[in-house]
DNA sequence: CTCAAAATGAGTTGCGTACCTCAAAACACC
DNA sequence: GGTGTTTTGAGGTACGCAACTCATTTTGAG
């Protein structure tokens, strides 16, 4: 490199440095403000000729509404609605606590928040809570059961104007905006890959624990646990799906029957909840140290289990960032600013002792 | 549960419904706006009695300016200033093109980023590309030596006004307002654990490869191994520390060396960079599969190494999330904002084949 | 009490957009 | 060429705040 390099280089910056505002364009395009801005919003009355023209000027000046002037002019506040399940379920209040710490974030750019509580588990319920909804809130984000009901609500919403995107558990089929929440099959998988793994060398087998087979999420872990166990440790025998419902003590009797049918028990994966459960089960049966243990979400419990040594790993997806994720998608969304694909993805956490949040 | 209880139930929101302005305050404190704003921006001219006032109202009413407006008002446009590693490193290709992904995002704010290549090993050099810096900014995010030298320009652009983060790595003891980066001790302290826990029950001996102990992330990432690989898992032996200086080929002449002493290595750290050269050395000597091989970083290349199977965990700091998380605390100081911490902290992420994302 | 300094009030302008009204121009149709 | 309709222009107001000026009031020192 020749000497007079110098050490320090500047590249060009990555946005425009002049920054145009809606007259420019309007000069650009030879029409006037109120056109400019009939054609921004799709307002009706313009010329398809005139449309273009205008629409050729944005594009050339890859012209950009500046958000702040935009979401000053619009004066009203926006209502987003968060339908979570009723009851006192931990990951509801972890939402809820992530949301509030955003509050002056929130209250900064006039966002309303509010926390819906609903029986998700039944369809009708749900669909009749998410129906409720329309006309009061910009934008929805919902923990949904995958059911006809509640896809033709998600539907309805969608087609009211509303934005919806989906928390956790995913209804594919509706026409909902966005996804926030991770790939259960490639989660189960890397449960899979853990649980085998950390076993190593020996032999034996494997128990799974599930709340219901019937839940999409829970299906979706074992498939891809399953997927794993199959094609890259088959001499790991994985025993049939023990249904606790997600209850403690439902979860301990049934594994410790299990525990003492098979005695050669080498590692165990819990799909959902119930954790406490299967910790009594295994240090009721003086297992608790030798059973490779892999479960899901960094709570209170898992995070004393992971510490005590008890639970080996655990997969997680950060409900800090779900939380934040499905604010920030939906104001895009009801902006009508790009989403950053990127930021918004939920990753599956692999949660060790070492790298406890 | 009573039975007219209906199955609905919403929570009070989130944020106040009534999104109160400065007049409001204004009028609350019995003063005029010209004062609100002298003390809300900390200029001069106000008795202390009246300060007190008026931040008592502010409080009470829990009264945030709207972000919108205030941006709108200052109406200039933000400079940040992303003072990388320069060469053709790929981390800073990454950053970069995350930056760029975020393009529109940042137009529509009204932020200008700018990236400046340097030398940043280079105390001096790093140091006087800093102090170009001052006026000129209003935020700097910097790939910082901890070098008395750099200390001294990152206190200096602070003094100036100028918001500072460092990313990835970090001068704690400089006046910088944010670091944007992983614990690397804890980074380290996965590590240990992982390759203890993969290696199983197998005994045999572990090395350890770095670009040099000299680099404080290294120094501190070989520090949480060892303190793991001492207090956990005792029965394998850690080997000296090999300094391959983050190049390919030095580190697989070092490695094959090493393998030729030693038959009975069954696990591999490499804490930077010159991935290909541990991969090379491990394939010669007919051991990829055999040792456990636990790196930094997800790459092309390690992501390869990953699905064949060759390396069997890394351990990532997401390039994306920094870039944002910098830009994002870059912002939320310049704007007097308080920073979500939970949001912008960079996690420790474990990657398996499985959760490759 | 006097006078300068300090504190405060009152007001203006501008930021870039949304949204609205009203009038003028262009157009289509017969 | 006249009619009615559609399209466009022009202009205004509002949004909430920053940043400034200038006049007025209050304060404190002597």
């Amino acid at each position: 490199m020749a000497q007079e390099t110098s050490a320090q280089e500047t590249s060009e910056g990555l946005t425009v440095a002049a920054a145009l505002t809606l007259k420019d364009i309007a000069r650009e395009a030879g029409v006037s403000l109120a056109t400019v801005d009939r054609v921004l919003h799709n307002r009706p009355g313009v010329r398809p000729d005139t449309v273009r023209r205008v629409q050729e000027a944005i594009a050339r000046n890859s012209f950009q509404p500046h958000v702040a002037a935009a979401e000053l002019a619009r004066g009203r506040a926006r209502r987003f609605a968060f339908v979570m399940p009723s009851g006192p379920n931990p990951f509801m209040q972890q939402i809820e606590a992530y949301l509030g710490e955003m509050s002056t974030w929130l209250s900064a750019r006039r966002l309303n928040v509010e926390m819906i509580a609903t029986d998700v588990f039944d369809p009708s319920v749900l669909a009749a809570s998410l129906e409720a909804l329309s006309d009061d809130y910009d934008g929805v984000a919902v923990v949904a059961l995958d059911h006809p009901g509640v896809r033709a609500a998600i539907n309805d919403l969608v087609e009211a104007g509303t934005k919806v995107v989906t928390l956790v558990s995913d209804v594919p089929s509706s026409r909902r905006h966005h996804y926030v929440g991770i790939d259960n099959i490639a989660a189960g998988r890397t449960a899979g890959a853990l649980v085998g793994r950390l076993v190593g060398l020996r032999s034996g087998k494997v128990a799974i624990v599930a709340g219901s087979q019937g839940l999409r999420d829970h299906a979706e872990r074992i498939f891809g646990f399953n997927q794993v166990m199959a094609s890259e440790f088959p001499g790991l025998g994985v025993l049939p799906v023990l249904e606790g419902r997600d209850e403690d003590e439902r979860t301990e009797q049934g594994l410790t029957r299990l525990f003492g049918r098979h005695a050669d028990i080498v590692g165990l994966y819990n799909v959902g909840a119930g954790t406490q459960g299967v910790a009594n089960a295994l240090s009721g049966a003086g297992r608790d140290k030798q059973i490779v243990f892999v479960g899901h979400d960094v709570t209170v419990l898992t995070r004393r289990l992971l510490l005590q040594g008890v639970m080996d790993a655990a997969i997680s997806q950060n409900p800090g960032h779900e939380a934040r994720a499905a604010v920030r998608v939906l104001l895009a969304l009801a902006r009508g600013e790009p989403i950053l694909h990127e930021q918004e993805k939920i990753r599956i956490d692999i949660v060790m002792r070492d790298n406890l949040p």
